[in-house]
DNA sequence: AACAACTATACGGACGATCGTCTATATTTC
DNA sequence: GAAATATAGACGATCGTCCGTATAGTTGTT
């Protein structure tokens, strides 16, 4: 496909735009590429994603995507802040509407579960490829996804300590401990749906993840539950 | 370095040695290489494993490595074997001593947790990469991964089974569940010690492992615990 | 025991393909 | 006019693979 020199690599503006200090048209370029390269650095990492096999994807010249953003270094950084919006804006945000605490928890779980089991990325759960894969080797990089993943964690962590602080949950419970656990549910979950073509791992999780809520309700439970005294649920997760 | 054609790549025969058809002078080498190998794939990946930067690792040229294995399809599954057995002699054989069921979970998961804290593989958990790296894509590689995890899958649901067996664990346990559960710990304690570099996952998991395992116990228990029933400790893994 | 035939290694060098990057140039946009 | 965008083409580096050749190790024959 041979276009003339300087047409824009896209015509409709997308919505996802970010407002940067560049110029309109190569922003939309930009988030043409994005909006591939999120996909194929979710199936072959964010080291297997190539310039040439992206352009190529896209239907453009190699040195046109490489102008657009400088380096490989400073494309993998975007395509990780793309893959970042789209994990806000389907997990995150759907949450907000519940109250911070057990509510937002639950929302947060329902929302990352549907996002584990859905094709929002063909290649499974970014951040949990990028995570293993970047693990290795320093640079910033490595550095970015680190901080992201603390910001998911923080997420959780933050949710639970309100949740302790409303007597939603036992006060002897360790934010960051509960955290981990909860992490863990959803990246063991897009594991056996990835790797092994399987999503009773989505749903053990989902199990756990309540199991994980309700097993330390405090004894002055939320709105749902009777006031009396309540035994802590033991929940083994399976449904 | 330069070394007289066809000098061995390895003087001691190695004690890993497996015993195949070949001969014995290139059964070392590829032993050799594999000890590299392991290391080189456990930081970059199995795909980012590369046959050049391996000979030059070990002081060979590239062709002698190539020779070896025939192609790099099959270099990356004899490495995937390779670690696969380093895995086994980590954790499984060490947790054999111990009686099957609940004894033999307990001991497995403090194998595990002493082999993600430790340094065995460079790059932290192969098997934990590897899966999340080879998800995406079809092709032989691909199913020997998940044919190696769902031998460890296998491991732990079949010790599960045994516990129940013995009243051990309720009857009620499900235990495709409890393995998803506890093989998510060990997953998310080895992504928080790579990319975070901090081990308190390690411990979160060792915790909650524990809990796992006590929180479902029988009304009547092990040796261990008192005849009398007992309720299930509800076990939030904080220490 | 000696020798030849043969196979498995190991090396050196080359192949085409692809990688990221750079330069030059044309066009659009501000 | 200046800055940004897009194309075309080339660069050296590295990728996996292959070929030719030399040697070591084994096997078979005498």
């Amino acid at each position: 496909m041979r276009r003339s020199p300087n047409t824009p690599l896209v015509e409709e503006p997308s919505q996802l735009e970010l407002r940067d200090g560049r110029r309109a048209r190569g922003r939309r370029s930009r988030t043409a590429v994005l909006e591939r390269s999120v996909q194929m650095a979710s199936r072959d990492g964010l080291e297997g994603l190539t310039i040439g096999a992206l352009a190529a994807d896209i239907g453009v010249h190699k040195s046109s995507v490489h102008a657009l953003f400088g380096s490989k270094e400073e494309l993998q950084l975007a395509t990780l802040a793309a893959a970042r919006a789209i994990l806000i804006d389907q997990v995150i945000v759907p949450a907000l509407s519940s109250d911070e605490g057990i509510r937002r928890l639950e929302a947060v779980g329902d929302a990352w579960f549907d996002y584990l089991a859905s094709d929002v990325f063909s290649g499974g759960c970014f951040l949990c490829a990028a995570s293993t894969e970047m693990d290795g080797r320093p640079g910033p990089l490595r550095d970015a996804v680190a901080s992201v993943m603390r910001e998911w964690i923080a997420v959780l962590g933050a949710n639970i300590e309100a949740a302790i602080a409303a007597d939603e949950l036992r006060a002897d419970v360790d934010p960051a401990a509960m955290a981990f656990r909860l992490n863990a549910l959803g990246m063991a979950a897009n594991w056996q749906r990835q790797l092994l073509n399987d999503l009773t791992g989505i749903e053990y999780a989902r199990s756990a993840w309540r199991a994980e809520l309700q097993g330390l309700r405090a004894r002055r439970p939320g709105r749902r539950r009777s006031r009396r005294a309540l035994r802590p649920q033991e929940g083994d997760g399976t449904s």
